[in-house]
RNA sequence: GCCACUUUAGCUCAGCUGGUAGAGCAACUGAUUUGUAAUCAGUAGGUCGUUGGUUCGAUUCCGACAAGUGGCUCCA
C-alpha cells in the first residue's frame, strides 16, 4: 500500500500501481469525469499513470492551468492524427500548448493549407475525438524510436531524438497516431467537445529564418461548446477595442499609401491627446530637473560611427541620403545628438546630473511584416531624456526614474504590465553587445539592485538588452495579445567614452559619465495605442479631445447654448455644440457613440433657470446643475487628471 | 524580409459559375422644433487597390506590384 497526500492535507491509502484517475473515482464519479491531469509530487503526470510510491497528490481540471495546457498539448496531437489522415506524408516538427490554444508545426511537403482544409480538419478532429480514443503513453528505446521514425521518413522528429538521451524517451499514441512526445496528455480524445482551428501562419523550422519554413496551424479546444462560443465572443468584444477600429472610429490618426507605410498623420483629435501627454511630461520632468532640447531629424554618417549604431543597427535604419560628398541618416535614436549637447559645454560635477529631455522624433525602418496600427510604426515621437550621472549618483537617478514611471501608470490606472530586466548574452559579447564583459556585470547588478530595493516585481531575461547596457523595460499586450515595450530605462557605460565624454570631478580629473536613456511614456504612437485599448476608448476627460457636448432640445434653445458653450471655452474647456435639428435622442446616441465624457442637454427648464441637465458617457442622465457646479467639477476633474469619474 | 489571407461609395458590408455594380449608416437638400441611445422624404456619391495577361467582353479567371491583416523572424 502507498499512501496519498490530497491538497486538503488527507491521507489516502491505495495499491501501488494505483493511477490518479482511480484516485478521483474513488473521491466522486463526478470527478472523475473531470480529471485531465494530475500533479504528482510536483510533476505534471497523466491522471492514467501508475503510482508506485507515496506521494503528494493534486488532481488537475480544466479550472488548472496545468489541466488546460495538458488539454491543449493533446488537442495538437488530435490535429496532428487529422492531419496525417487527410494530408498523408506530413512530417511534425514539435505543438505545444501556448496561452490560449495550441498549434503544431509542420512541413506538407509544398502542398499550401486552406480555409476549406482548416473546416474539413476540424470536421475530421470531431470524428477522431468522437471515438474517444485513450492517449497511450509509451516509454521507448532511443534506437527503436529512431528507427521508427527512419522508417517513416521524419527527419524533424529524429532532430528532436538526437537531443534526447536513451531512457527518456517515450512515445503517444492515440487512434492510429503515434508521437515522439514527454507528454503528459489527457485520458482521451472524447474531453475534447469543441474545436476551432484559427488560423495558418509560415514559422522558421527552430525559429531561425535561416532556415526551411514550416506550416504552422494555430487552434484552440474546449470542454464544451459554450466555452468555445464564450471564447469567440470574447474575441469580438476585444476586436471593438482594438486601437486601429477606434483610432478611425475617433478621428485620432490616418495613414495613407502615398505618405508611405508605417507612417503615421495626426489628426486633431489624436493631436489634442499628444499635447495632452506632452504637457504632463513636461511639468514631470521639469519637476524632476530635466531641461528640454530640441534637435534636428537628421545627422551625418560619421556620428552613427562614432556611437556604435551604424554596425548595430544599419538595417533598421533609412538609407541614407547624399549631399555635398556626406551621408546623412534620418535619426533612428536621439542620443547621439543630445551627448553632442552635454558635450557642446565644459561640465563639472557640479553640473551633474545633467538631465535633457526632448519629445523626439525619429525614424525606424521596421521591416514590413512587423508594421501594426500604431504600436509597431517607422515615424515615432519619443519621450525621450538623457541622464549623464557619476556612478555614486546612478543608483538614485534610475530609481527616480523608476518612481517617475509608476507615478505615470498610476496616473492611467495601468496596472496590467510586467518590468522585464533585461541582460545581455556573454557568448554574443562583441557581436551584439559591446565587449565589456566586467561593466556589464557590474551594471546589470547595480540595476537589479535599484529593482529589490524599490521593492519592484520583476523578470530577468537574457540576450535581451540594448548594445550598450542592460535595461529594464516595460512590457504591455495589446487587445490582441500582442507583446509590446511600453517604456524603457536603460543604463548606458558605453556611448560615453564613444564619444569622448567628460566631467571634471572633484579632484580635478577628468571622468567618463554613465548615461541613462528613459522613455517612461514611450512613443506617441505605441502609448496612445495602448491608451484607446487600455480605455476601449472612453479617455479621461483631461486627455479627451472633445470634453463637453451640448445638446439643445430644440433650435429655440441654440442662443442659450451658444452662450454656455463660450462661457466653458473661456475656461479653457473643449465643447462643442450639437445645433443640428434632430431630435434629442439621436444627439445623445450620436454623442455617446463618439465617447465625450459629458453631455449638457439644453431645453426651456435649463434656459429658464440658467442650468444644465447632466449626462455622463456610458452613465446616463447624472441630475441638474448650476453652471458654477457643473464648471467647478469639470476643471477639478481636468486638472486632477481624473481617471474615470 | 518570409508564409498565408484580404482589398467594391466616407464607414460597415452584399454581388452564384465572366456580360462595366447594390444595401444600411454618413454627406447634401427639404420638411419637422423635438426632453435623455437612431423623425421622415428626396438627392448625390464608385475607372470595384494599381498594373499586365487570357477573353468578343474582366469587379469576377491568371500573374506582378502596393497596402492592410494573422503569424514567423526582427524590435537601439
Amino acid at each position: 500500500m502507498i499512501n496519498i497526500t490530497l491538497p486538503d492535507g488527507a491521507v489516502r491509502q491505495y495499491e501501488a500501481g494505483v493511477t490518479a484517475l482511480d484516485i478521483a473515482k474513488s473521491i466522486s464519479d463526478g470527478l472523475a469525469r473531470k480529471v485531465l491531469a494530475a500533479n504528482v509530487n510536483g510533476q505534471v503526470w497523466d491522471a492514467t499513470r501508475p503510482i508506485n510510491e507515496d506521494a503528494k497528490l493534486t488532481l488537475l481540471t480544466w479550472q488548472d492551468k496545468d489541466g488546460q495546457s495538458t488539454f491543449w498539448h493533446s488537442s495538437a496531437h488530435l490535429m496532428a492524427e487529422a492531419i496525417e489522415s487527410l494530408f498523408p506524408g506530413a512530417k511534425f516538427w514539435v505543438g505545444p500548448a501556448i496561452d490560449r490554444g495550441f498549434y503544431y508545426d509542420m512541413d506538407l511537403g509544398g502542398r499550401q493549407i486552406t480555409e476549406e482544409d482548416l473546416r474539413a480538419l476540424e470536421k475530421k478532429m470531431n470524428e477522431l475525438a468522437k471515438q474517444n480514443n485513450a492517449y497511450i503513453r509509451k516509454p521507448i528505446a532511443k534506437r527503436d524510436a529512431v528507427a521508427y521514425f527512419e522508417e517513416k521518413g521524419d527527419e524533424y522528429k529524429l532532430d528532436l531524438l538526437q537531443g534526447l538521451n536513451d531512457g527518456e524517451i517515450t512515445f503517444y499514441t492515440q487512434g492510429s497516431f503515434t508521437d515522439l512526445c514527454r507528454g503528459p496528455h489527457i485520458p482521451n480524445t472524447g474531453f475534447i467537445k469543441a474545436i476551432k482551428l484559427t488560423n495558418i501562419a509560415g514559422a522558421y523550422w527552430k525559429g531561425d529564418e535561416k532556415n526551411k519554413q514550416l506550416t504552422r496551424i494555430y487552434g484552440v479546444t474546449f470542454p464544451s461548446q459554450k466555452e468555445l462560443d464564450e471564447y469567440l465572443h470574447m474575441l469580438e468584444e476585444a476586436k471593438k477595442r482594438d486601437h486601429r477600429k477606434l483610432g478611425k472610429e475617433l478621428g485620432i490618426y490616418t495613414m495613407d499609401d502615398d505618405v508611405g507605410p508605417g507612417l503615421i498623420m495626426w489628426m486633431p483629435n489624436g493631436t489634442i491627446i499628444i499635447e495632452e501627454l506632452e504637457k504632463l511630461a513636461k511639468e514631470t520632468e521639469s519637476a524632476a530637473g530635466y531641461k528640454r532640447v530640441v534637435t534636428p531629424h537628421i545627422a551625418k554618417e560619421s556620428m552613427y560611427l562614432t556611437s556604435g549604431h551604424l554596425p548595430y543597427y544599419a538595417d533598421s535604419m533609412y538609407p541614407p541620403m547624399e549631399l555635398e560628398g556626406e551621408k546623412y541618416y534620418l535619426k533612428s535614436m536621439n542620443c547621439p545628438h543630445h551627448h553632442k549637447i552635454f558635450a557642446a559645454e565644459p561640465k563639472s560635477y557640479r553640473d551633474l546630473p545633467y538631465r535633457i529631455a526632448e519629445y523626439g522624433t525619429v525614424y525606424r525602418y521596421e521591416q514590413s511584416g512587423e508594421l501594426f496600427g500604431l504600436m509597431r510604426v517607422r515615424c515615432l515621437h519619443m519621450n525621450d531624456a538623457h541622464i549623464y550621472c557619476s556612478k555614486e549618483q546612478f543608483a538614485d537617478e534610475f530609481r527616480a526614474v523608476n518612481e517617475m514611471y509608476l507615478k505615470y501608470f498610476k496616473i492611467f490606472g495601468i496596472d496590467k504590465y510586467v518590468m522585464r530586466l533585461s541582460l545581455h548574452s556573454p557568448e554574443k559579447l562583441g557581436i551584439k553587445y559591446v565587449n565589456e564583459p566586467e561593466l556589464w556585470k557590474e551594471t546589470e547588478e547595480m540595476v537589479r539592485q535599484v529593482l529589490i530595493e524599490s521593492n519592484i516585481p520583476y523578470i530577468e531575461v537574457q540576450d535581451e538588452a540594448a548594445f550598450y547596457g542592460p535595461k529594464i523595460d516595460v512590457q504591455i499586450f495589446s487587445v490582441i495579445g500582442r507583446e509590446f515595450t511600453l517604456a524603457t530605462n536603460q543604463v548606458d557605460f558605453s556611448q560615453g567614452r564613444s564619444f569622448k565624454l567628460q566631467y571634471t570631478n572633484a579632484d580635478n580629473q577628468p571622468e567618463t559619465p554613465l548615461i541613462i536613456h528613459r522613455a517612461p511614456l514611450g512613443t506617441h504612437e505605441r502609448f496612445i495605442g495602448f491608451l484607446l485599448e487600455h480605455y476601449a476608448g472612453k479617455l479621461p476627460v483631461w486627455l479627451s479631445p472633445l470634453q463637453v457636448k451640448i445638446l439643445p432640445i430644440s433650435d429655440k434653445f441654440l442662443p442659450y447654448a451658444n452662450e454656455l458653450r463660450d462661457q466653458l471655452r473661456k475656461k479653457g474647456i473643449r465643447v462643442e455644440t450639437d445645433e443640428r435639428s434632430e431630435k434629442i435622442g439621436k444627439k445623445i446616441r450620436e454623442a455617446e457613440l463618439s465617447r465625450v465624457p459629458y453631455m449638457l442637454v439644453i431645453g426651456e427648464k435649463e434656459a429658464l433657470e440658467h442650468k444644465l441637465s447632466v449626462r455622463r458617457q456610458g452613465k446616463g442622465d447624472v441630475g441638474t446643475q448650476t453652471v458654477e457646479e457643473f464648471t467647478a467639477h469639470i476643471l477639478e476633474e481636468i486638472a486632477d487628471r481624473k481617471s474615470g469619474e
